[in-house]
RNA sequence: GCGAAAGUGGCGGAAUUGGUAGACGCGCUGGACUUAGGAUCCAGUCCCGAUUUAUCGGGGUAGGGGUUCAAAUCCCCUCUUUCGCACCA
C-alpha cells in the first residue's frame, strides 16, 4: 500500500497558504534571514535542474523558518530574452503571450511542489512596473558617466541581420540559417564595468563562498601590472603608445604589430607602395571569427606597413606590421615585439625573416641564437641592455619602470582582462534603452517622468530580418525631450543580464512605483543571506549583479558592499552521466515523478543522491528507495499513532534502564545532533537524511507493545516524535501530516527546531580498539571515567593482546582517549 | 598549453580533527508471505584464503614512493577525469 501522498500534499499547501506561512515583512520582529535561489528563465516547464535548486532552498528556508527566522523566499521570473522571442516565432505567436501562459504554467508547478515561497512578492523582469526601472537605473549610469556608445565589432550573421552571442556562433556560422558569421561594426551602448574592476577583485567582504567562484573571477578580471610605453612614429610626431609587462626585454624589441582594427592602419598604409595589399588582408582578418582569429593555436599571420617607429629607449627604426593575433580591446592594440622572449613573437618573427635579438640570457649564459627552437621567456641576466647589463631581469623591471618614467617614455599601467559590458542587442523582447536621437540636439536621455519606455507590443516578431523595433514606427518617432522637434527612439534593447542584475533587491519591495526599491525596506532584508545557483553564472550574472550593488551603493540606494552573503553552487542533474538534454534523448520530467510518488518523494531523492554542491546522478530506482522510505514512515505513524499518543511524554531521566532502551535514547539525541549540524554547519543534506534512516531503522527495529513500562512508552514516544521534526526541511509534507497525526497542533513550522540533550550522548562504557604494530588485533569495553594508565593494563592484559606480544619487547603505548590503544613493540 | 578540483565496492555516496574504511540508499543473492510479484518483510552482500562457518588471517580508498605508532585523509612523482581560462602583450 503506499500512503496518500497526493491528499496529504494537496491538504498542507492549502494549510499554509491560509495561514500565510512563508509570506513575511518588516514589522515582524524575528531576525530576518533573505535566501534566494537563481529566478528561472520562463520556458513553461519546470527540469529537474531546477527542482534539485530549490529543493535545496526550500529545506533550508524551513530549518531556518523553524529556527526562529523570518525568511524571505521569493520567486520570479527572468521573462525577457532571446530564448523568448524564438519560442514566440515558432508558435507564430507573441513574446508577450507566451512567456505570461509560460509563467503561468509555472507558478502552478511551484505551488504544486509546496515550496515555501512569498507570492506577494512574485514578478518577471518583463512586467512594465519591472523594465521601468531598468530604465532609471540605466540613466542614473548614464549621469554618473558610467555609460557609452561606441561602435565595436560583435558577430553578424547577413542572413539574419542581427548580431550574435559568442556561443551563437560557435563554429562560425549561424545557429539558425547556417550562414557564415562575419564581423561587423556596429555603434554599441556599453557600461563602465571596469571602473569598477579593482573593487570586484576584492572578494574579501563575501562570507562563504566557493572558491572556485572567486578563482573564476579573478582570471576573468585578470589584473596584471605594466608599462605603457610610448613609440614615435618614424618621419612623424605620432606616438603610438603599446602595454607590456616585461619592460626587460625593450632592448629586444625589433619589431611592432598592430591590431586590424587600429586606428593607426588606415593613416599607414596611405600612400604607402602596400596599400592595396593590406586592405586586402585587413578586410579578410577583420571579417573572420574572432573567436576562432584569436585561438592559440591559429596561425599567426602579418603584413608590413611599410613604415616604421622609434624604439624610444635605443632610437632604433622597428618595422611596423598588422597581424592577426593582435586584438584592439586589449591595453592599446598595438605590442611591442621581441621575438627572443615572447613565443607569440618568436614565431611571427620566423615566419617572416624578422630580427632576433637576445636581450636576457638564462642563468649559465648559454643562450645562442642560432641554436634557440623557441622564446626564452623566463628569468635570466639582462644583456645587450645598456646600462642594465649583469642586473638580474627581475630586477631590472622595477629600475626601466623608473627611468622611462623619469625620461617620460612610459607611464606605469594596470591592464584588465575584463572588458567593458555592451548591453546592445539588436533584438525586440527586452527593455527599450531610454535614448532619444534628435538632429538638433542630438544624443537625448529620456527624461525620468517619462519613463517607462513602454515596449510596443504591436510588433510582429519574427516577420523582419532586422530589428523588429525599428519596424514600429509609432515607437520610433517621438519628440525631443529638449527641443521637442521630431526625434527618434533608439530601437536597441537591453541584455537580459542588465535585468538579473538587481532583482534580488527588488524582492524586497517589489510593488514599489516610486523607486526601484525602498532604501530602508531594501536594508531591512539586504544582503541576501544565502543566494543558490549554478556555477555558470561565475563570471556574468554573479559578477554583474556585484557591481550593479556595489553602483546602487554609490548613488545611496543600498548600504552594503556585496549582495549575496553566502554562495552555494549546486551541481546539475544528469542522467546517463550526461547533463540532460532533448537531443541526448536523457530528460526525465520531474512532473510525471510528482504525479507518481508525490512532491516530497522528488526532494528527498534529489537531496539524498548526493551533497548540493555535486552533480546528481538522476536513477529511477533511486527514487523508489525515497518513496519507500516515506512510506515507512507512514506506515510506522499510522500502526503506532494510538499507542504513541497514550504513552507517556515525561520521565525520570535519571533512572535505571535497560541497554536496549539506552540505545534508543541514544540514536534519538544523537540523530537530532547529527541532522541540525549537518544542515547548520555543513548544508550536506545526504548525510542528514541518512541519519534519518538509520534513526528510523533503529526505531523499527525496537519492539513495544502495551505491556510496556511507562518509561519504555516515553523513551519510545521520544524516539518517534523527533522524526515528523527532523523530516520537516526534507519532506515537509509527510512531517506535518505525521507531526498532526502524533496529536500535535499544526504547523509543525511554528513549533520550532528541536534540540538534544548532551547528557543522552554520553555512553557509560567506551570501545577501545587496539592496534599493534599499526594493525587492529582487539577491542576492549571499558568504564566511561577508566583512567589512561588503568586502560593500558587492561589492554596489555587482554588475551588477545597477549598472545600477540608474548615474549616482544614493547617499546611504546600510544593511547587516544575515548578511542584507541596503539602498541609497538618489535 | 596554463590553472583549479576530484579519483573510495556492481552504482550514488559516507568516514566532520591523521585514529575500527565502505554509514545510508540503490542493485544483487537467498528466504518468508503469495495464484502472482515489478508490493512488503527478514537475512546476506569490498576482494582473496583458511576454518571449528555466530571464527580467523591477508590484501584493499587511481598507480608508485615518503612522513607517522597510525594515512582515503599530510608531502612528492605519475596517470585519469571534470571544470575554468586559453595568442591579453
Amino acid at each position: 500500500m503506499e500512503y496518500p501522498f497526493k491528499e496529504i500534499e494537496r491538504k498542507w499547501q492549502k494549510i499554509w497558504e491560509q495561514k500565510r506561512l512563508f509570506y513575511v515583512n518588516e514589522q515582524d520582529n524575528r531576525p530576518k534571514y533573505y535566501l534566494l535561489s537563481m529566478f528561472p528563465y520562463p520556458s513553461g516547464t519546470l527540469h529537474m535542474g531546477h527542482i534539485s535548486n530549490y529543493s535545496i532552498a526550500d529545506a533550508i528556508a524551513r530549518f531556518k523558518i523553524m529556527n526562529g527566522y523570518k525568511v524571505l523566499q521569493p520567486m520570479g521570473y527572468d521573462g525577457f530574452g532571446m530564448p523568448a522571442e524564438n519560442c514566440a516565432i515558432e508558435q507564430n505567436s507573441h513574446p508577450k503571450i507566451t512567456t505570461y501562459q509560460n509563467i503561468e504554467k509555472m507558478r502552478g508547478q511551484f505551488k504544486a511542489i509546496g515550496f515555501g515561497y512569498d507570492w506577494d512578492r512574485e514578478f518577471a523582469t518583463c512586467d512594465e512596473e519591472y523594465y521601468r526601472w531598468n530604465q532609471w537605473i540605466f540613466l542614473k549610469m548614464y549621469e554618473k558617466g558610467l555609460v557609452y556608445k561606441k561602435s565595436s565589432f560583435v558577430n553578424w550573421c547577413p542572413h539574419c541581420k542581427t548580431v550574435l552571442a559568442n556561443e551563437q556562433a560557435e563554429n562560425g556560422y549561424c545557429w539558425r540559417c547556417d550562414t557564415k558569421v562575419i564581423q561587423k561594426e556596429v555603434e554599441q551602448w556599453f557600461i563602465k564595468i571596469t571602473d569598477y574592476a579593482e573593487e570586484l577583485l576584492d572578494h574579501s567582504k563575501l562570507g562563504k563562498w566557493p572558491q572556485r567562484v572567486i578563482t573564476m573571477q579573478k582570471n576573468w578580471i585578470g589584473k596584471s601590472y605594466g608599462i605603457e610605453i610610448f613609440f614615435k612614429l618614424a618621419g612623424s610626431d605620432e606616438t603610438i603608445p603599446v602595454f607590456t609587462t616585461r619592460p626587460d626585454t625593450i632592448f629586444g624589441c625589433t619589431y611592432m604589430v598592430l591590431a586590424v582594427e587600429h586606428p593607426l592602419v588606415k593613416k599607414l598604409k596611405i600612400g604607402s607602395q602596400y596599400e592595396e595589399e593590406i586592405d586586402k588582408f585587413v578586410n579578410r582578418i577583420i571579417n573572420e571569427n574572432k573567436i576562432l582569429r584569436t585561438a592559440k593555436d591559429t596561425e599567426k599571420e602579418g603584413i608590413f606597413t611599410g613604415k616604421y617607429a622609434i624604439n624610444p629607449v635605443n632610437g632604433k627604426k622597428i618595422p611596423i606590421w598588422i597581424g592577426n593575433y593582435v586584438v584592439m580591446d586589449y591595453g592599446s592594440g598595438a605590442v611591442m615585439c621581441v621575438p627572443a622572449h615572447d613565443q607569440r613573437d618568436f614565431e611571427f618573427a620566423k615566419k617572416y625573416n624578422l630580427p632576433i635579438r637576445i636581450v636576457i640570457q638564462n642563468w649559465d649564459k648559454t643562450l645562442k641564437l642560432k641554436e634557440m627552437k623557441e622564446a626564452y621567456i623566463d628569468d635570466g641576466i639582462m644583456s645587450n641592455s645598456e646600462q642594465f647589463d649583469g642586473m638580474k631581469s627581475r630586477d631590472a623591471i622595477d629600475m626601466i619602470y623608473e627611468w622611462m618614467e623619469q625620461k617620460n617614455i612610459g607611464i606605469k599601467t594596470v591592464n584588465y582582462h575584463l572588458r567593458d559590458w555592451g548591453i546592445s542587442r539588436q533584438r525586440y523582447w527586452g527593455t527599450p534603452i531610454p535614448i532619444i536621437y534628435c538632429d538638433k540636439c542630438g544624443v537625448v536621455p529620456v527624461p525620468e517622468n517619462q519613463l517607462p519606455v513602454k515596449l510596443p507590443e504591436n510588433v510582429q516578431v519574427g516577420k523582419t530580418t532586422q530589428n523588429p523595433l525599428k519596424t514600429a514606427s509609432d515607437f520610433v518617432n517621438t519628440t525631443c525631450p529638449k527641443c521637442g522637434g521630431p526625434a527618434k527612439r533608439e530601437t536597441d534593447t537591453m541584455d537580459t543580464f542588465f535585468d538579473s542584475s538587481w532583482y534580488y533587491a527588488r524582492f524586497c519591495d517589489p510593488k514599489n512605483d516610486k523607486m526601484p526599491f525602498d532604501k530602508d525596506i531594501a536594508a531591512h532584508w539586504l544582503p541576501v543571506d544565502q543566494y543558490i545557483g549554478g556555477i555558470e553564472h561565475a563570471c556574468m550574472h554573479l559578477l554583474y549583479a556585484r557591481f550593479f550593488h556595489k553602483f546602487l551603493r554609490d548613488i545611496g540606494l543600498v548600504f552594503t558592499d556585496e549582495p549575496f552573503t553566502n554562495l552555494l553552487t549546486q551541481g546539475m542533474v544528469t542522467k546517463d552521466g550526461a547533463k540532460m538534454s532533448k537531443s541526448k534523448h536523457n530528460v526525465v520530467d520531474p512532473q510525471y515523478i510528482i504525479d507518481r510518488y508525490g512532491s516530497d518523494t522528488v526532494r528527498i531523492f534529489m537531496l539524498f543522491a548526493s551533497p548540493p554542491e555535486k552533480d546528481v546522478e538522476w536513477n529511477d530506482e533511486g527514487v523508489k528507495g525515497a518513496f519507500r522510505f516515506l512510506n515507512r514512515i507512514w506506515i510506522l505513524i499510522s500502526e503506532k499513532k494510538d499507542f504513541l499518543i497514550n504513552s507517556p511524554t515525561n520521565y525520570n531521566e535519571d533512572a535505571e534502564i535497560s541497554q536496549s532502551l539506552k540505545n534508543l535514547r541514544y540514536s534519538t539525541h544523537h540523530t537530532i545532533k547529527k541532522v541540525t549540524e549537518d544542515i547548520e554547519d555543513r548544508m550536506q543534506f545526504n548525510t542528514a537524511i541518512a541519519a534519518i534512516m538509520e534513526h528510523l531503522n533503529n526505531v523499527t527495529a525496537f519492539k513495544v507493545d502495551e505491556n510496556c513500562s511507562d518509561i519504555e512508552k516515553a523513551i519510545y514516544r521520544e524516539s518517534v516524535e523527533i522524526i515528523p521534526k527532523l523530516l520537516s526541511p526534507f519532506a515537509p509534507h509527510l512531517a506535518e501530516e505525521i507531526w498532526e497525526m502524533l496529536g500535535n497542533k499544526p504547523s509543525i513550522y511554528e513549533s520550532g527546531w528541536i534540540s538534544y540533550n548532551e547528557k543522552f550522548l554520553i555512553k557509560d562504557e567506551i570501545l577501545y580498539v587496539i592496534q599493534i604494530n599499526g594493525k587492529i588485533r582487539s577491542k576492549i569495553t571499558v568504564g566511561l571515567n577508566t583512567s589512561k594508565e588503568e586502560v593500558e593494563k587492561l589492554a596489555l592484559s587482554d588475551k588477545k593482546v597477549r598472545s600477540y606480544i608474548e615474549g616482544k619487547e614493547i617499546k611504546k603505548v600510544i593511547i587516544v582517549p575515548q578511542k584507541l590503544v596503539s602498541i609497538v613493540i618489535n
